[in-house]
DNA sequence: CAGGTTATGTTATTTCATAACGCAAGAGAT
DNA sequence: ATCTCTTGCGTTATGAAATAACATAACCTG
């Protein structure tokens, strides 16, 4: 997806096995904590997220979405999201119009990514909005949300736009 | 818009007549100074942004443009906003799917947001993304732009929703 | 088990954005 | 001036992303 170079897109290599069901399993008991319900569909796209090796379309989920095949119907895969969004398990990068699974602990309300224009990979971190936040409530603004999207090239294809110089 | 309150919304009143015309004027002759081609497309979308009261869909630019009722042809609209982005008069905010002219002086390749989601109101701000930025260069990233988009309630909206408490 | 609440299944539609192609207009070289 | 290269526009059609609406099913709680 967005792919404009020939990397093998390992940036973020997809979970499988034992670590993919472990961090499902972590979800779950995290949902348990909360009363929330992992259900089948919920749990389905939040591993079709964690198994992925970057940001995930939302048709790209919803084809992926039957192990026979099988297709989901939008709304299936629409409100899977947003619960895994509701949730923390899972961001939506709006300058994708892609998904991602959470990979910070922690609070839910703030995500950042680097996203890198040539191969397409999305790297959550840390941000650390204070600045930002106290400008907004200076201004009187009561700041629910924030995302912050870089674009750019991560350090491989950087590397490969400047083969010599500076 | 995506107005969910009754408010009037005018935290950020469009242009009119002679202050209209001025912002044309500054952006005609920036255009000149770049050698760039501010054609007859490109500045009715700019004037549409311009006079709007908050965040415009590229749909509602699409109907709006005609001045004798005509809509435009949606690639006429979007490739008028690839322009006025490229040259910093236009800004997309991704979590509304929406455009609103430039507020800020200055370079273009990054922009911030207060996005109230009771009015639909989008204050833009300058905000100090050096924090962010440093920790992008640390780990390797040559960042390009960056976009910020702050949620929350505007101080109006803010009162309403907290009639009494606080 | 009655009754409210939350989640799902399904059909259809709406909203957002771009591909592709031919034509027109401007800029620079000779 | 006029060639021609590049850039932008007009047009048709299609693709991609997201949601509306409504019926059914599952869960919880008293």
């Amino acid at each position: 997806m967005g792919v404009d170079c020939h990397h093998t897109e390992s940036a973020q290599p997809g979970l499988e096995g034992a670590a993919l069901a472990s961090a499902v399993a972590a979800a779950a008991s995290k949902c348990e904590r909360t009363r929330e319900r992992l259900t089948p569909p919920r749990r389905r796209v939040l591993e079709l997220l964690l198994e992925a090796d970057g940001p995930m379309k939302a048709y790209d989920l919803i084809a992926a979405y039957g192990q026979d095949g099988e297709p989901a119907k939008p709304p299936t895969v629409y409100r899977a999201l947003d619960f895994l969004e509701r949730l923390g398990f899972a961001h939506r990068i709006e300058s994708l119009n892609a998904y991602v699974p959470c990979r910070m602990e922690g609070t839910s309300h703030r995500a950042a990514f680097l996203i890198c224009e040539c191969c397409g990979t999305a790297e959550e971190f840390e941000p650390d909005f204070s600045p930002q936040f106290a400008a907004a409530e200076a201004a009187g603004y009561a700041v629910r949300t924030v995302t912050l999207e870089a674009r750019g090239l991560c350090p491989a294809c950087k590397v490969e736009a400047e083969p010599i110089a500076t």
